[in-house]
DNA sequence: TATTACCTGTTATTATTTTGAAAAGTGTAG
DNA sequence: CTACACTTTTCAAAATAATAACAGGTAATA
């Protein structure tokens, strides 16, 4: 039985990593694992590993460990993909296009419906099939489409106002690539991938290293 | 002076966001900022940013504030953002040619050198006037080169193998792009970007919110 | 079927991170 | 020149998160 008390973020932010590491496990055939073992190709501590699963509920066997598929699906399921979500892409450029052309978003459930950019040179183009559309159209076409998720890969000064349009037009969640904070209201979930910040702390790391001191 | 105290993760996440804010806050023109204005706009909370910013020195003045520009700098300071990196990214697919024009990369110092790919069809072709070269050549091309930082942007069947020809030739650090973890020795520093976690949290974040619930 | 090694769920402990609040320095207005 | 408003630094408390310890089951084995 699942817990009722609110999943901290941190737990959260794990959940992909097990996903990943089981299905790897899942691919070898390998039936089931114990914390432990799981703990030892993971880099988490096992008590860790226990902890957090066990705030989803009883998933594990005492003397046995966990069973592998078992627990890829439960964890799958616990992160939403096993449902399906209709996706636009706003902003055909370079990471648009990247996003696009990305097979596994569509193994995981998010189907992309339609793209959209203001350059006329894109506008017309086809990416998997897709017509690049132009975004002037993108407020109608949320009101006749009724899509999921909004993916923004415009640069950061069109990124507030693409946002706007779509959750003027109920999206549910934001997928934004500019390097802003989206000011959206606490029903519409943002997610934010910002390169930057994760070369930014790179460089940090380099430089604490001591690899870089004059 | 700065403190001796190890600085923690949590505080360096952190601190390109600081530098993302003052930079605006630089090109409007305004030349200081409390903690208290600052957490206003950057939603943490004023306490933390002070205690934040008291990690590497004494930045503020009692009774004024910040200086904005003086942070800026020294917060890049920090991050080794007045530093020089020559970088090479193996990969010309979606991701690696996103990366490779993603012109903000130059303006933090991070200068790309080359770029790799095993495709025949894209080995020659130019992208910011570089032109892919051959994978194979990789190995000599690092001998030859003093490279910095590798960019990872090939399938993840193939990341460790390139990960390995970059550590041994001295590569400092990896901003790998593929799936998948990478292992490699203390004194290179992997920063990874799992753009299929960031988006299985956007979905646990909309379950969560219970619009999917059935 | 009894015994033993194994492993989880859970509780307790420790460490880390965040928040709060007192103490102290700075600038400004009268 | 003094008093006050402002804001940081620093220290303390509270909240979170990670790790360790342990009690209770399970499966394998003889």
């Amino acid at each position: 039985m699942a817990k009722e008390t609110k999943i901290s973020m941190a737990v959260i932010r794990r959940l992909p990593k097990y996903h990943r590491y089981l299905g790897e496990l899942l691919r070898k055939d390998i039936d089931r694992i114990s914390s432990k073992e799981l703990s030892e190709k993971i880099g988490f501590t096992a008590s860790q590993i226990r902890q957090d699963l066990n705030c989803f509920g009883d998933f594990g066997q005492q003397g046995y460990g966990y069973n592998v598929k078992d627990l890829y699906d439960q964890i799958g399921k616990i992160l939403g993909l096993d449902k399906n979500y209709k996706t636009v892409i706003v902003g055909a450029g370079n990471i648009g296009q990247a996003v696009a052309n990305y097979a596994k978003f569509e193994k995981l459930g998010f189907h992309l419906q339609a793209i959209f950019d203001k350059n006329p040179k894109l506008i017309g183009i086809k990416i998997r099939d897709i017509e690049v559309k132009d975004v002037d159209c993108l407020d109608t076409y949320l009101k006749e489409n009724t899509i999921d998720i909004g993916i923004i890969c415009v640069p950061k000064e069109h990124a507030q106002t693409i946002a706007d349009i779509m959750i003027k037009n109920g999206i549910k969640g934001i997928w934004n690539f500019a390097p802003t904070d989206l000011s959206a209201p606490d029903d519409v979930i943002v997610e934010n991938v910002h390169l930057s910040e994760s070369l930014m702390i790179l460089s940090y790391r380099l430089n604490e290293s001591e690899l870089f001191k004059e």
